[in-house]
DNA sequence: CGCATTCACTTAACATGTTAAGTATCTCCG
DNA sequence: CGGAGATACTTAACATGTTAAGTGAATGCG
C-alpha cells in the first residue's frame, strides 16, 4: 500500500490508472475522430492547392447543388453553426465565389448562391476530390464502405432522438 | 444555352448541380463529422459544468492511465497537434491540473504528469461520463458498437499507408 | 395600432485546428 | 571541439468550433 505507485518495482511500462475509466484510445469518440482525419489528411493537400479549406468546400459543394438557400438552410446543409458560416460567407463573398441578396419577402433572410467564379473554381477541384475518394473506396471496399455508412447513419439515428444532453440531472 | 440556369420553367425544387459531383449529403466526411457530433453532444454538457472542454479532458484522460508523459507522446496519445498541446498544457497547468518538470538527461524534453487536483476532478467527471457512454452503448447496441469501431480501425488502415496525400502530381 | 416575442442573422469572445517560424538542445561527423 | 543538422517544443497567424449577446425585422395579441 505505498504511496508512490511509480515504483519501479512496477516493470517498464508505467500504467497509473488513478480514476477507473474504459481505455481511452477505444473510446467511440476518439474512433471516430482518428477516422475522419485518416479521409481528410487525403483531401486536404488538394483543397489546399486552390486555396480552399475544408468548410469552405463544403459550401461551395452545397450551393452548388441547390441553386440558392437562405443562410439557415445553408447551415444546415453544410452541417456547420451559425457564426462560422457567417464568417466563411463573409470571405466568400469577398473573393466573389458567392452572391448574396436580401429576400424581398422577408428583410431578415439572405438568399446565398454560387457565382460563376465560384463554380469555375469548383470545376478545377472537383475532378482531382473524386479520383481520391475513388482511391479511398477502392482500398477500403466499396462494400465496407456502405455498410460503415450505414452504421453512422443509424448511430446518430440513434442519438437523436436522445436530445441536446441531459438525462435526469441538471437544470442549470 | 441561356446564361442564366435560374429560370423558372425550371420547376418548384431547385437543383443546380452546376459541377458533377457525388450527393454531398452521402460523402464519407460528413458520415463521420454527423456521427461523431451526434456523439460528443451527449458528452458537451457534463464535461462543461466541470469547466472542461472535450481536448481538456482527452489530455486528462491520457494522463491519468500513463501516469506522465513527454509532450510528444501525449499529443500522439490524446490525437492533438503540438500548438494546440502547447496551449492547453499552458492553461491545465495555470489551474494546477497538471505538473510539469524537465527531463534531466535531455533538457529539450519536459514531463507531463496529472496532479492530485486532476485526479480528483478526474473522479468527479467520471462517473457520469461512463454513464452516458453506457447509454449510447445501450441504445445503439454493444455488438454493433464494437463492429463499428472495428470497421473505423480497419478504415483508418486503409489510409495510413496512402501516407499524407500527393499521389503524383504535387511536388510544391 | 403598440409592443413584447420570436426569428434570422451577425458580432463577440474564447478555445482549438492547422501550417509555418522561431528557440533552445542535442547529435554527430570532420 | 565546433558547427551543420536534427529534435522537442513553443509562438505566431489565420480559420473554424462553440456559446452568448447583439441587431434589425417580422409576428402575434390585446
Amino acid at each position: 500500500m505505498s504511496k508512490k505507485p511509480a515504483d519501479p518495482a512496477n516493470g517498464g511500462a508505467p500504467t497509473a490508472r488513478q480514476v477507473p475509466m474504459r481505455d481511452f484510445s477505444r473510446s467511440l469518440p476518439m474512433s471516430l475522430l482518428r477516422a475522419r482525419e485518416a479521409v481528410m489528411r487525403q483531401f486536404r493537400p488538394n483543397l489546399r492547392e486552390h486555396g480552399l479549406t475544408e468548410q469552405q468546400w463544403r459550401i461551395l459543394r452545397a450551393l452548388a447543388s441547390i441553386e440558392a438557400a437562405e443562410v439557415t438552410e445553408l447551415a444546415r446543409t453544410a452541417f456547420l453553426l451559425g457564426p462560422s458560416l457567417s464568417r466563411i460567407l463573409r470571405d466568400l463573398e469577398a473573393r466573389n465565389l458567392i452572391e448574396r441578396k436580401t429576400a424581398k419577402a422577408d428583410q431578415r433572410r439572405s438568399m446565398v448562391s454560387i457565382s460563376k467564379e465560384g463554380v469555375k473554381l469548383m470545376a478545377s477541384v472537383a475532378p482531382n476530390s473524386e479520383a481520391i475518394y475513388a482511391e479511398i473506396t477502392r482500398r477500403f471496399g466499396a462494400r465496407k464502405l456502405a455498410e460503415l455508412q450505414e452504421m453512422l447513419g443509424e448511430l446518430e439515428q440513434s442519438l437523436a432522438e436522445l436530445g441536446a444532453g441531459e438525462e435526469a440531472s441538471a437544470e442549470e
